[in-house]
DNA sequence: CGCAACAATGTAATCCTTTACATCCATATT
DNA sequence: AATATGGATGTAAAGGATTACATTGTTGCG
């Protein structure tokens, strides 16, 4: 592997020469210039990355860890992030958790070794080693929250209004005619999830259906949805809202092999408006996240922060879309 | 930030003594260990990775390309490849190409510059840039391509036996009675559907269905299958093999819009088995691939040849299976 | 014609860690 | 008691790029 030594020699000139040619080639004469790119590509001569960060303080790569990376909604959030970062020069390092607290220190810890610049972290909990830091730095710590969202950590989050969502999406069921109305949440710890509920529960209320709301708590996947379906039915639910598309897809799984229909018994919303939603049958009514959107500014907002930017904006509320397909319907 | 000279005044030893102290532990005394710790830990000391990797020539880093990282199949692989990172000391850099040659380039200068050890590309295309050092190093040029698989480009990969699954595919439709099938194939420069329509083909001529085996190019997503159906529906087909679940499902979407149904008009089968698939109505006949296996094995063959094993194992032929559930049946 | 100003290039320090080699000291061996 | 052995630690040289500062050479102006 050549290195910058060789391609001065080469070159015949100094290897500051070669370094202003690669990263300021307007502070060197045509000639040189000319001359010295020729012998990079004849040898192929690629800088050194680690030698550059060394020197340089920068990594030019960014830390985005997703709690599942197998779920098709980080996917896309994920897609908008590494477009981001590759536009302010960054690459994307993604780390899967697993919703494991451990991995997730694991991978913070390459924040503090420097292998990164900075973190988006698409989940509730800010990893433990990541407190001092952010305790120390404020707001100017290289650490965005994607998604979720937890006033009490102090970091700059992107995220959609779920308090308001919960509420359509509830409106949208009651417009329809259902009052028996069942909910699957996400785990409690999420506070996305809790948000959605507060909204769906303050929806109930005002139309003075609070007791009877069904509340069951899922984890977002198709699975635990579909558990939750034959007691559901049992309390004589007729519209259900679940937090995710993948528990909205296992509930009507689990409704029609209870031998029953959605949307002609039971009405059934959804949440995240999956690539796929509109594929599946009955076509899945859903709340729309900006899902590209909320990543790519998550990395902006990031970007902005390395760059000393003084922005500090804290909170990005985009919007979100109640998407009416057909897994929904009019009671009676 | 706190550097290993700081920590070495601090504890009273040479740097040397510290970094053994983080690296070969035992080859320093158990005292001289706990005082350095100690020190370690309470100013908060991580090494520097750039430095680290400057020196040991080492980033400790795998980048895995895919074409397209909101698909969920790439989303298992690549999960799957993480967790063999993770066990083996390796962190995965995610890139997703979008299926953009210039930036599947770009990612592979990431090998050439050093900021990654090992390439694992999911897709069917070697990026040009990568051509001399696979030439120059062969097998022991540490990359690996996953999925996919070219035999002409001399890189060791990982993969089923896609003719094998064509073949499983095509023949479950025909033991089902089915004469008149469709093939909704991927793209043509893409191997592995070459293989499957091959395999697929072999098939047919086994049961003299050659001349009615209706063949239509998509491109793997939901609505390049959808866009064949009623050309396909008007060719009187009653069995379609799609070469992804994607494109099996949008296919039974517009099944249904064309007021037909599956699998009492067309039988359906789709290809990787997706997570959802057995949540989507009816439920997905497929071949199921070893997902998370595919990129397990593709990195544990990359760590092999990075740390210089002799195993040179180029081609890893994996499982797959035909789950049968209710999108296909007998004819009737 | 002489000097200021500036453009182009070179010199060498620096970023932080790892590790080959040197040194020191204590224990074991004869 | 003298020496060999080996364990613990220190010294200092990489590793490859960037960049402040120094130097050289040109141009322009009085």
């Amino acid at each position: 592997m050549p290195t910058i030594i060789q391609v001065a020699a080469m070159a015949g000139v100094s290897t500051a020469t070669v370094s202003r040619v690669l990263s300021h080639p307007d502070r060197v004469s045509e000639t040189t210039r000319l001359r010295v790119l020729e012998v990079v590509d004849s040898l192929g001569y690629k800088p050194n990355v680690a030698a550059r960060t060394l020197r340089t303080l920068r990594a030019a790569k960014i830390l985005v860890t997703v709690p599942d990376i197998s779920n098709p909604f980080f996917a896309s959030v994920i897609r908008g992030a590494e477009e981001a970062a590759r536009d302010a020069g960054y690459a994307v390092v993604v780390g899967d958790t697993r919703h494991d607290p451990s991995i997730e220190d694991q991978y913070a810890d390459m924040l503090s070794s420097r292998e990164v610049d900075g973190l988006v972290f698409l989940g509730h909990r800010l990893p433990d080693n990541l407190r001092p830091m952010i305790s120390k730095q404020g707001a100017r710590a290289p650490v965005v929250n994607g998604c979720e969202y937890s006033p009490d950590i102090g970091v700059p989050s992107v995220h959609i209004d779920n308090a308001a969502a919960g509420c359509d999406a509830l409106e949208h069921l009651v417009r329809l005619g259902h009052r028996d109305i069942g909910v699957v949440t996400g785990p409690h710890v999420s506070p996305i999830s809790r948000d959605r509920l507060a909204g769906a529960i303050q929806a109930a209320e005002r139309h003075g259906l609070r007791d009877r709301l069904q509340v069951r708590v899922g984890d977002y996947s198709a699975q635990s949805a579909a558990g939750h379906v034959s007691d559901l039915i049992a309390q004589g639910v007729t519209g259900l809202f679940c937090f995710s598309d993948e528990m909205a897809m296992g509930a009507i799984s689990a409704i029609r092999q209870a031998g029953l229909s959605c949307p002609d018994d039971i009405s059934v919303i959804g949440f995240d408006d999956l690539p796929l939603a509109r594929f599946f049958q009955p076509g899945l009514t859903t709340i729309a996240q900006p899902k590209g959107r909320i990543g790519h500014q998550a990395v902006e907002l990031l970007v902005n922060i390395l760059r000393g930017g003084e922005s500090l904006v804290s909170q990005i509320t985009l919007p979100h879309e109640l998407v009416i397909r057909s897994s929904t319907r009019a009671i009676g």
